[in-house]
Order: structure tokens, then sequence, then C-alpha cells
RNA sequence: GGGCGCGUAGCUCAGUGGGAGAGCGCUCGCUUCACACGCGAGAGGUCGCUGGUUCGAAACCAGCCGCGCCCACCA
């Protein structure tokens, strides 16, 4: 056996068991709440793994394993999401590249283009996620284009259509030239830039500032505040816009501001958000000047064909000296998530849904419990969205996605799963937008509108976890559909995990090249160690990626399997005694706790904290000090120290399986006796008659007194292979292993001490020993007494307070008390 | 414009009312028969600043400085 655990040896071996066994693939049975289900977050179908997913995945595979090491039949429903917008682009790219464009093909060949783009790209993400360790079920993979996915979605929409919160409508949209769709205000981020606002003069009274001075071409009024006396005698009038000759009747309207410029404001109505608000109020015409295309249309005159920045400058040179001022303005402006395009407001008809009334139950379901969120941060967020929340924009004009089922002919409008009868229907070309599919994922997963038995087995599902970017376009929209049409919420625990950002704080992404590939880190350490850095970095807010928690990670992997070994090799796997010692009673007491603190951070969703808990179980209590101090009871062969280690290890590696399950399941197949895998073991339960104070009271002395010798042995330069006699000053269960720990060798009592060194176990005297500087020892006792006597000063002060004695809690006061009787007693022995 | 969060050791982060912590890095020592991805011992911090509450503040409150994120239709 190799001295060192090499993930790459074992890791692969080890992720082909777990699928082939079948422990992922759980029958449809049972009832929801016997069960435990997580529907993964769909990744895009062409997508590869990143940070998110590997993190989200360890998050989720956590719970999974932990819920089916109780027993629980643990369904984790894996599928991909067809990503329209994403994943069209990536194939016209593809085509591009061979100087093709969509339209050479036609719908029907390009959509057979793309099925073929995402056989050829879909399968890589689930054999990462595979060697990450995660336990989905990939027999039962789910994409949002499948048949029966599509009837769900398609059901959807004519119900809601039907019960008439899907409509249709000429209205204000954010439209993305680049891609040539519309796009929901979700996918709109503004970005703040420094343009420059032109003042334009109308006429002798009125003069508008504008940044976009091209959209002038479409104005079709004039507005001023009703309350601002200064314009309050036009009202009513009209004023001529130049270059176009159109006669703009000037309007009284809340929504300009008197301190604005001059207070007169360029009602643009086909280009402006707000202008469409103040046409619609006032019945304005609205023109469009500015195409889908991104181009002046024929309403520009003129201005036609020109790009809208072109016919910025052409507008502003033609205006001449009627603009009367240039300064340099800040604001934010408007651009595509999806393409980085500046958004183009203009109207547009497209597919809406109201969602007043959807939200309303998706409130309460929050408000009540029934669903909770963590953090608090974001339960707050999801509630203000909600309870603000407009309609949502639901068409896009692409060809990959689920195309909206409405057909039209002449004035006649059908809606339905099946096209009309009859001849001379045309369907609607638009798509819905990704996001109305994936909003019924949870339940349209497992076979919904049916009544299958995986919905009645798995549905509601019980944690989804996510990052914080997608809780409105995804979290939410999920409540609310499943709240709609199952009648129950989707999901019990909404858990909105950290997002980890490059080392240098930046966002982490393949364009700005800051992107750490998780596949590199699972090559270079393991996948046991990807995920417990992964988790130990974890948080409820933003963190920094660091590579040392990785390391860590490895480095608790080697450790475990050198334990193992270093049990393994010595123990009598028939051994069979209850513990005999106040260090097995300990190690057994320690454990008992790291496994409550374990199931507690579980419940807690704290993952960090798990990571590390386990780490420092292993390091600092198990190895660093049961291991070291019980090593010659194992070489005796003593059966106490042998049942007892095997027993520990056997239930640290159930208890860590959850966060580094390759190592664990791994080390479980050497384990003596007959069993089965791990991951399909049960988790350990809780002892609590093996929770043992006095021992670790006991072991805690012993520990600090011999970290206090030690440090006294290096203060007098000891060899560190020296024994030391001395003599202490009483005789404990502990002391002999306080001796083989610190090297220290009792002697009789009698002689004289060259120095004492004070501990918690009191006061231990050195005798003379070969090869020790008295002298060092002499100037370290002076500096050990004056540290007494600084820490005698202020417990002597803080006693010494009438305000602390009379107000802090009695139990304060005597903890102080003690300290200080054994400050004195140590300094006493001194 | 509104809201949320953060500022603790060189780095990444725990700690949220009673003696400043972890991992990594750094220094010194160790071929201790599981592990040098190891073992042992150390150095290193006016806990952003200023006030306040309290017997006691890194923690609670207020203000300020710096950083980040989210939401928002003001030309």
């Amino acid at each position: 056996m190799q001295t060192r655990y090499e993930p790459r040896d074992v890791e692969s071996r080890i992720a082909r068991r777990w699928v082939d066994s079948g422990i992922n693939h759980p029958e449809p049975a049972g009832s929801p709440a016997e069960n435990f289900s997580i529907a993964v977050p769909p990744p895009n179908v062409t997508g590869a793994l990143h940070m998110g997913h590997a993190l989200n995945g360890s998050i989720q595979d956590v719970l999974v394993r932990w819920h089916r090491m109780h027993g629980r039949r643990a369904k984790w429903v894996f599928g991909t999401d067809h990503a329209g917008i994403a994943t069209q682009k990536q194939v016209e790219q593809k085509l591009a590249r061979a100087g093709v464009a969509k339209e050479d093909l036609g719908r029907e060949a390009f959509v057979e283009e793309v099925w073929r783009w995402t056989r050829e790209h879909g399968g890589i993400i689930q054999e990462q996620f595979k060697r990450l360790g995660a336990s989905l079920d990939y027999d039962d993979e789910r994409f949002t284009l499948d048949d029966g996915y599509v009837r769900a979605v398609l059901k959807v929409f004519v119900d809601l259509y039907e019960q008439g919160l899907i409509y249709r409508d000429h209205y204000m949209v954010n439209w993305d030239p680049g891609l040539r769709t519309a796009v929901s205000d979700l996918e709109v981020e503004e970005r703040e830039e420094t343009d420059t606002l032109y003042s334009i003069r109308y006429s002798d009274e009125v003069v508008v500032a504008t940044v976009r001075p091209e959209t002038m071409l479409g104005d079709t009024a004039v507005a001023v505040h009703p309350d601002d006396e200064r314009y309050r005698h036009l009202v009513g009038t009209a004023v001529m816009l130049p270059l176009v000759g159109r006669e703009l009747p000037v309007i009284a309207d809340d929504y300009v501001r008197t301190d604005f410029g001059t207070g007169n404001l360029k009602v643009t109505p086909g280009h402006d958000p707000n202008d469409f608000e103040i046409g619609r109020r006032h019945g304005l015409e609205a023109v469009t000047v500015i195409g889908e295309d991104g181009r002046m249309t024929a309403a520009a005159g003129e201005f036609a064909g020109l790009t809208a920045l072109e016919a910025r400058a052409a507008v502003v040179q033609a205006l001449g000296d009627r603009v009367v001022k240039t300064e340099p303005y800040t604001h934010n402006v408007p651009y595509s998530h999806r393409s980085g395009e500046r958004i183009e407001p203009l109207i547009s008809l497209q597919w809406f849904m109201r969602m007043d009334e959807l939200a309303r139950p998706a409130i309460e379901a929050v408000r009540d419990g029934r669903i909770r969120i963590r953090p608090e941060s974001q339960r707050r967020r999801y509630v203000e969205w909600l309870e603000a929340i407009r309609p949502w924009c639901i068409s896009r004009q692409l060809w990959w996605g689920h195309q909206i089922p409405v057909w039209y002919r002449g004035d006649e409008v059908h809606c339905g799963l099946e096209p009309p009868d009859g001849e001379g229907w045309e369907r609607d070309p638009d798509v819905l937008d990704t996001w109305f599919s994936s909003a019924l994922w949870p339940f349209a997963t497992l076979g919904w509108p049916q009544d299958t038995a995986a919905l009645r087995a798995f549905h509601p599902t019980d944690v989804l976890s996510t990052a914080r970017d997608i809780l409105f376009l995804w979290v939410a929209r999920m409540v609310m559909m499943g709240l709609r049409f199952t009648g129950e919420v989707p999901f019990e625990d909404v858990y909105v995990h950290s997002v980890i950002q490059a080392p240098d704080g930046r966002r982490m992404s393949k364009s700005l090249g800051t992107g750490i590939d998780p596949l590199d880190l699972i090559e270079q350490y393991g996948a046991d160690a990807t995920r417990f850095g992964l988790l130990a970095m974890s948080s409820t807010q933003d963190v920094r990626f660091s590579e040392e928690k990785i390391a860590q990670g490895a480095q608790l992997a080697n450790k475990l399997y050198n334990a193992s070994r270093l049990i393994l090799m010595n123990a009598d796997p028939a051994a069979d005694a209850p513990p005999a010692t106040v260090e097995d009673r300990w190690i057994l007491s320690r454990l008992e706790r790291a496994k409550r603190d374990a199931a507690e951070r579980i419940e807690a969703f704290d993952f960090a904290k798990l990571a590390l808990g386990l780490y420092d179980f292993v390091f600092g209590e198990l190895c660093d000090w049961y291991l070291e101090i019980v090593k010659p009871r194992l070489y005796d062969g003593d059966p106490a120290a042998h049942a007892t280690l095997l027993r520990v290890l056997e239930e640290t590696l159930a208890l860590a399986h959850p966060v580094i399950p390759f190592v664990t399941e791994e080390l479980w197949s050497m384990l003596p006796g007959e069993r089965g895998m791990l991951a399909a073991s049960r988790m350990p339960p809780a002892d609590p008659s093996r929770v043992d104070p006095e021992a670790e009271a006991a072991l805690g002395d012993a520990i600090a007194t011999v970290r206090a010798l030690r440090t006294w042995r290096e203060s007098v330069d000891a060899r560190p292979g020296l024994h030391i006699r001395g003599v202490p000053s009483g005789a404990g269960a502990t002391i002999d292993l306080v001796a083989q720990m610190a090297r220290f060798e009792w002697a009789e009592d009698g002689a004289e001490p060259v120095a004492v060194v004070p501990t918690p176990l009191g006061a231990i005297g050195v005798l003379a020993t070969d090869g020790l500087d008295v002298g060092a020892a002499e100037r370290k006792r002076a500096e050990e007494r004056d540290r007494l006597e600084r820490e005698i000063a202020r417990a002597e002060g803080k006693l010494g307070n009438e305000g602390f004695v009379a107000k802090a809690p009695g139990a304060v006061v005597a903890a102080e008390r003690d300290k200080l009787e054994r400050l004195r007693a140590e300094l006493e022995a001194l």
C-alpha cells in the first residue's frame, strides 16, 4: 500500500461502482414526506461544469448522500435546459464560421441543426458531474425539450391563456438589436455611462434636453408639469417639431420634473418607456423611427437607413444652432444581459403574462413558512420583488425553444395543444422565454401533468439550492407555477449559496479570463479535495476562491487514508472489547460531538463549518492525539484499543462520506468484515451515552499539560529525542500518557528539581537530566514567573472591580476566581 | 435614488457581550516504526476610524471613511 492517497487511482473506479449499483435511481415509492428529493438546477444542455455547478453540486450531493444514509429514498433529479438564446447563438456562430446564416437553412433545418449540436455536446456535463461524485439520478435524465416536457409547457401556456393571464399586446419592450428579439426586464442590466446631454430649442419658449437627439424624429408632444407657472400658458398650444415639421401639442403631466433642464420634456412614446406611459395617458400617437434592426425607419425621413448612432450625429448637425447647449451627462444605460448590446426600447407585438395574481400565493407561501428561504436577506429580496412584480414578456423571436401554441387565420386566433382543423392557419413563429419552461422544472421532470408514481413519491421536493442571481428569474417563478398548477409548493427549503469570485475579487468569467475550471482542480487535487475546498469556502456571502482550501481537502483525504492504514495494518479485526481507558472514552465522546455538530450544520445549511469541523476532528483530535496516545496499546495488541480504533474509524468514514465520498468509500471497502458500499450504508446513529464530560475534561488538561511541557522543552532547547526526568505533583489517570506524549520519564520523588513547569495538572518538577541545559531552564523559569504575575494582576484587577463582581453573571465571576487561584498555585510552585 | 452586505494575522476567512482564532504563507527544530500533502514549537493583529451604551465591546448603537452587490422608467 502506498503511503500517499492518490485520488486518480481511486475515483473513476468508485464513481462507476456508484452509478452501476443503482443507488442513485430510487424506486418511485413512498411519500414525499419520507423520501428526500432535489431537482438539480438544470445546466445548459451544451454547457460545461463551471465553479458554480461544482459548488452547488457539492452542496446538493452532501444533502442527498446525508439523507440517503439516514434511510430515505433519495432522488436527485438530473437534466438539462435547452437554453434558447444561448444555444441558438452557439449554433448560429458555428454556421457563421462556415458562412451560412440561419435564414439560408430555414427554420426546420436550423432547428434540426441545433438538435444535432445538443446531441453532440449534451453528454459532457453529465460525465463531469459523475467525476465530481454527484449522485444524481443519471438513469432518469430530463431535457426541457423532451416530448413529455413540451406537453407540460404547452398545457401551462394554454391554461393560462384560457384563464386570461397570458395575452398579446403592442407594448414597449426591451429590444435586443443584436439578437433581434425581445428580452424580459430581468435580462437587462444597467450600466453607468457618460453621454452628451443636448439642449434643443423647439420654439422661442420651448427648449428640451435629451441624450438621444435622434429620437426627436418620433416626438409627438412636449410636456410640462401642471403646476409649472412658467409654462402654464403654453398648455393646449402647439410647437412645431424641427426637421420634421410635425405639430406637437404641449401637454401637462405630473411625470415632468420642474427642476430638470428647462422643465420642458420631449415626449417620444415610441422609444422611451416613460414617454410610452405618458403617451397612453394622453392618447398620443407613437411613431416608430428606430426599427428592430437598430436602424432608422422610413418614418425618420431623410435619416432612414442610418444606425441610431449615425442618426444622432446627423440630427445634431441638421439642427445647427437650434442645439443651444451640450454638456456631459452621466446616466444609466440598459444593456442586454445576453448579447451585451445596448437595449433599444421599442413598441412591439409580444406575448405577456400577468403576474400579480400568481405572485400573491407565492408571497404567502414564504410568509407562512411553507417555504423557507435562507439567508434571510434573500427571503426579503424575494418578497419585495414579488410585491412589485410587473407583466412578464414571455415571447422570444427565436427558433430554438417551445413554439407558442397559437395559430392565426385572418382575425381568428386559436390557442390549443393541437393545431386547429381547416386550411390556412399559420402558427405564431415565436418561442417562449427559456425561463417559462424552467419554471415547471420540479414537477414537469417528474411527469406532470400525468399523475405519475414519481410525482406522488418525490413532489414536492425538499430543497432547492442555487446562487442568488436566479432567485427571480427561476426560483420565484417555480413557486408561482408550482402553486398554480400542482397546488403545492415545489420545494420546502431554498438555500441561496455564495458566489465564488476569482482570487482577485472579480467575477469568475470566461470572457474576463478569470474563470477557474473545476475539472482542473479535480485533476490536480481530486474530487474529494475539490468538494471539501468549495464547501469550506462557501458561505452566505460572496467569497474569493482560495486554492489553499482545496489543498486542505487533499490533506484531509491523505490524512484519513494514512490513519486508516495505521489502524488496519495493526488492529485485530476480531477485537471486541469496550473502551478501557480515559482516552478511549475521550475519543468516543469527541466523535459523538462531531456527529452532533455535523447534524446541526446540515440542518442549518452551514457547509463550511461542516467541512472544517470534520477536518478539525480528524486532525486535531483523532490523529494528533488519540492515535499518538494509543499507539503503544495498538502495537501491544490491546483489544480495547483495537476495538475502539475500528469503531471510531468506521463511524468517522461514514460521517465524512457526504463531504468526501471517494476516499471514504475506498477506505470503507478495506474495513474488515462483509459490508456493502458506504454510500448505501446507514449513518451511525447518535449515542448520547458516549458523551463523557469527565473524560473530556481529563484529556483537555492532559493535552494542555503536554503542550506546556513541549513548550518548555523548546524554550530550553532540549533535544527532541531526549527523555527528560521529571516529577509530577500528583498521579492521575492521564499522567503516564502525558509523559509519553511530552517525552518525560517520571522519577521517584526525593531529588531536588532544577526547574518547575506549571501545568493544569499541577507543577511538574524537572530533574537534572543528561543533555539538559539547566541554565536555560533557569532563564525560562524567570520568564514564566513574569507571565504568571501579569496574568494574576489582570485577574485581580477584574475581581477588584466592584462593577464586575456585582453585575457580571455568577458563573463568570466564579470562573475568574478559579482561574486566579490556579495561577497563584502555579506561581507558588515556581 | 432606495436597499443589503462587507472591512479581524502577509493572503483567504471563522468568531457576534466576558482571557484575539483556523488553513495557507513565514521562522526554528525533527529520517518519532500511518502520513514530509507529515510531526512539534514559535513569530505575526491599536479586530477600518470617531463617538456612545455597558462593570466589561472585535461583537450592540450612531456617525464617518473604504469596498462590493441588488433593486429603480426621471429627460
